[in-house]
DNA sequence: CCACTTTGCGTAATCGTTTGCACACCGAAG
DNA sequence: CTTCGGTGTGCAAACGATTACGCAAAGTGG
């Protein structure tokens, strides 16, 4: 029930003290119930609730009149009332280390939008600064309020005791980004997408290849910097290219870390590598402005590839593997509903996400000797 | 479980006593309710619900041993059923038009922190791509059903109808972002930012001084453009110095359109201007960039100042005048907060968001003539 | 030692839907 | 003309908390 707090309406200035005797229900359009409804439509609250709710059966012409009468008055279903009664709440929680990220907040408006056209709300659970306190609380509590349908978890590593604390509420856990044992994990594989990269690099002729990469002391989040790293390993010696501290400088996945090994890298003219993959568009893009710094033309004295498809990529001509965090967000939601319908076969628990060559114009054939 | 009650061991544990050391498990299933924890401690049900929740009185002995059931059997309040008993969501609801901006993703964090921090919910509305439907469907559906105690509306100029729908729920609503008549809003004053940002060129002497702005077609969001332009515009009247077609470039508020509209007014070496007051700080790396690609240097030849202090500004050494996303969001919801309690003295409708002068290395004296 | 206020707690009535069950009606099959 | 299976609807019991009351027991002051 609204609580019959003065004030709380009018909001634009202060209420006048002259009022008159207190309307005892303000206009409390909020309170209104299936009941309300029913009584204009001639039905039980029963048939208003199947009638709306498209369960259980009700003619064709008593479900047009309640929607009318439901239209007319503005009603719409409490969503507590009906979660407490039917055990559903049509919403998903999204929990997420940062948002303040190309991809993660691409990825997150991906799965909004799948969510908001399947009629359901999206909680979000940001679990950056918070650190670990914010980490258990969100997992303790937050998440065990049964507000929520389904969990998507998106590139956390979840410990065990998160992931039973999780499914005793027998509620579908779904993970993006990252694979986890026992939960259905849509992953893109890394390690390919990075040696992809390098071998179109190599393709073209290049054989001295740098990476730039993720330092591992920051191999957060499933070890993506040590994943693309493998790659690049991977592709260079699959090739019998040599690989090597000299051609490897590790940053922080910021443009200002690409700029600074790329700096490294590309500083002695002696031995310079003729290609730089790096491990994220962000530090592709460092490297450009480095090499642009170091009065280096690209792709004509040296060739640089990313990973991501990033936003400012286009801009910066960047050849790129692409991987589309928003649809990685709609899918995450299209398998999260699958597994809230009552299925059965259970197919894979992990799902490879799509990624792609995108070739602009950082890349070209090595320069002649 | 762990039994630590003893009185409690009898009754609850079914374990067979020839138990391997299961993991604790501490819910049985999601099945718990307060009456478990009620009927373990030995109180009623209200007595559980006022320790637990700190409303009404309680002695501190029984207290304490509520809560310690309550954690040892893993118990957490069904917010539905709180809910609907208490008419309070602990959840407020944030709409916005995008998610996988800086500034957007920026205040949403900031916000998720606060929120979390106090114990509240954050549902997400991410009007994004769904169009006016999207848009209808959130303020026709979503927000009413009644899952929110509060709306917190990001750079979105509501209409009367939407703001109506909204207050007649009689749930607190706050706007950042934006001013909207009638609603308390947060509000950043762009024009005296862009002025302030002008000004700060001519103080060093530069007389030439010309604007990337929004183009007005593209004037959406509050017309943040022609706010920011009309600051421009006035500080430069104020100090006696021309404005004119040759001094103003539209672009759209990304890198690639600053880059375009640099080029522009930078490319003819007659009349080019000394300086660019950017309106907003990824046009004002745009414009770096492409003053780069004209040979030109920066602070050097040309000075260039943007307005946001965006996460990649320190970067590039752009000088600039900060706003706070992060902490406009935690702004927002201190004053949703405060909305919430039973306040009376209606403060001002209005608040100004803070902004500063940050000086880096792109804006110096212009060049001797 | 007696009113009289606090305190601490239990009883029971909500909150607004959903849904199992019962029942009435209806057309088709036996 | 029964007997059914299928439909459409209402009744009433959940769902799992919160909270207004009421009543003892425990302080308090005169």
């Amino acid at each position: 029930m609204t609580d019959t707090l003065p004030g709380a309406v009018g909001g634009a200035s202060a209420q006048p003290p002259t009022q008159p005797p207190v309307p005892p229900r303000p206009a409390s359009a909020g309170s209104l119930g299936i009941t309300d409804v029913a009584k204009l439509a001639g039905v039980s609250a029963a048939t208003v609730s199947r009638a709306l709710s498209g369960n259980g059966r009700v003619s064709a012409a008593t479900r047009a009149k309640v929607e009318r009468v439901a239209q007319e008055l503005g009603y719409v279903v409490s969503s507590n009332a009906s979660s407490l009664a039917s055990g559903r709440t049509r919403n998903v929680g999204v929990v997420i280390p940062y948002l303040n990220t190309w991809y993660f907040s691409t990825l997150v408006e991906g799965a909004a939008a799948t969510l908001r056209e399947r009629g359901y709300d999206l909680t979000l659970y940001v679990l950056d600064g918070g650190g670990a306190q914010a980490r258990e609380s969100v997992f303790e509590n937050f998440l065990l309020r049964k507000r929520v349908d389904a969990v998507l978890a998106v590139a956390l590593e979840l410990t065990d005791d998160e992931v039973a604390r999780l499914l005793t509420l027998g509620k579908p856990l779904v993970c993006v980004g990252g694979l986890i044992p026992g939960v259905r994990s849509l992953v893109i594989d890394n390690e390919r997408v990075s040696a992809l990269a390098t071998e179109h690099l190599i393709g073209l002729g290049h054989t001295r290849v740098a990476h730039v990469g993720g330092a591992v002391e920051l191999d957060a989040d499933f070890h993506l910097g040590s994943a693309r790293r493998l790659g690049y390993d991977t592709a260079m010696a699959r090739h019998g290219l040599a690989t090597g501290d000299d051609l490897y400088a590790a940053a922080d996945f910021t443009m200002q870390g690409g700029y600074h090994a790329a700096k490294q890298l590309l500083g002695r003219p002696d031995a310079r590598p003729t290609a730089i993959v790096a491990a994220s568009d962000e530090m592709a893009i460092g490297c450009l402005l480095a090499a642009r710094d170091l009065g280096l033309s690209v792709p004509r004295d040296v060739s640089v590839i990313g990973v991501d498809d990033h936003e400012l990529s286009p801009f910066f001509g960047l050849t790129t593997v692409a991987q589309h965090p928003d649809v990685q967000g709609r899918r995450a939601v299209d398998v999260l509903m699958t597994e809230l319908q009552p299925h059965e076969g259970d197919s894979a628990l992990q799902i490879d996400l799509p990624y792609e060559l995108v070739v602009r114009s950082t890349t070209a054939r090595p320069p002649a000797p």
